[in-house]
DNA sequence: CCGCATTTGTCCGTATGTATA
DNA sequence: TTATACATACGGACAAATGCG
């Protein structure tokens, strides 16, 4: 029932939404007054809200109240997971095309911060590098900051749900084979571009940098074909 | 309820795709089947399997059954609608974010397709830019043909995605001022520069088509601007 | 074409847990 | 602590849609 149209309960509460101008943060009509509103039951208006919740429409505060969601990108995330688990060849083609995806993302945008990172940045990146040897998160870290001064929210967190989704998976498709070294290299490089204010230099390294990730997922592939043989 | 942890209804129903291998396309168990599975009521059972088919991960056929999903992106049509028209500026900063995205995304694209586009897809290409004219869907599938042979599925959802919020956020935002003439020239630049095979020169021509598009947005918003005063 | 079984859709009533005041 | 409002959960019942014999 949910698909395209205006008659179901789930378009006509967003509709709701709309029409009322809520922000969000703002509390939603309660149960019983979207059934009245809606003229449907309790259990119509909550399957609705559910779906409404998954899509990050709208929050759910336990024995408090439904508010409206900022609609962030990442409830994307477990559709995106479970997208690359159930992929061909144990999803490891999908993973290869999430890792893509980001590098066209990320050589996309670093041209256009190259020229405007400041020094405090720069400093906060170089930590960021010397922390890569120990904490992953700050390999994230890295790749947010990187982006910050670039003004689009949209992309930011496209950028970041990519990285954990593809995290996330990494483990259960198989042990990605870190090598330390070569990876703080590879982010050296990219911040050394930023310091030069050097924008092609900058997408070289990221390219170099996403060359080593999708060699790691070509190897785990073939690792992966040896165990079946 | 539903966010992350391993306990929910609905995480458990995932998991018991993945234990199954449940490939898209393959039916799910019925409810009472699920109710017996889990443990969980009627009601329950359904709230988790509609926010499921939010996400896309299953498919539900009335008096029919439940099926895996593709987890296809296409989900987000109503989030990232609704996350452009709640946005601060009447949603014009976040349309333009998403326009912004969109073209780092296409001119990432048509450089890595430069040099691998047939000359059947190429004459394809001129009859859709010629279409331009009259249907507004020729400029969908305009974009998609041009970069259907990249072989990343998941970029070619992203861009489908992108492209159908964009237009159907455009008319409610304010008209467009389209000037066909010019985007008909836009479209062609393009196409001449992957039959020349330059890869730099598309881009450009990617890069001019996208500056247009964020003209009329920006258009758009003075207009706007204009009328608040 | 019809009727039947299966499955999902909707509704009602009630009880329980939780957060706020 | 108590009271209230709210979300959560359960069980039962009937309606609607689909596929099939």
């Amino acid at each position: 029932m949910s698909r395209r149209g205006g008659d179901t309960v789930q378009d006509r509460i967003v509709a709701l939404i709309h029409e009322r101008r809520l922000e969000p943060g703002a509390p939603m009509p309660t149960e019983p007054q979207l059934m009245d509103l809606l003229g449907a039951s309790r259990n119509s208006v909550r399957e609705a809200i559910r779906a409404l919740q998954a899509l990050g429409i709208v929050e759910i505060r336990h024995g408090y109240g439904t508010f409206i969601g900022h609609a962030s990108l990442d409830v994307l995330s477990p559709s995106l997971e479970f997208r690359i688990r159930t992929g061909a060849q144990g999803g490891i083609r999908a993973l290869h095309d999430l890792v893509e995806v980001r590098e066209i993302l990320e050589t996309g945008l670093i041209a256009k911060v190259a020229t405007t990172t400041s020094a405090s940045r720069l400093s906060a990146l170089d930590a960021l590098v010397t922390a890569l040897q120990t904490d992953p998160e700050a390999d994230r870290a890295f790749h947010a900051l990187l982006y910050e001064s670039c003004g689009n929210e949209l992309v930011l967190q496209l950028i970041d749900l990519f990285w954990r989704v593809y995290h996330q998976v990494e483990s259960a498709v198989g042990a990605p084979a870190e090598r330390t070294h070569d990876i703080v290299a590879n982010h050296r490089r990219i911040v050394d571009a930023l310091r030069a204010q050097d924008a092609a230099g900058a997408q070289d390294a990221m390219r170099r940098h996403f060359r080593d990730v999708k060699e790691r997922i070509a190897h785990a592939q073939a690792a992966q074909e040896g165990a079946a043989a």
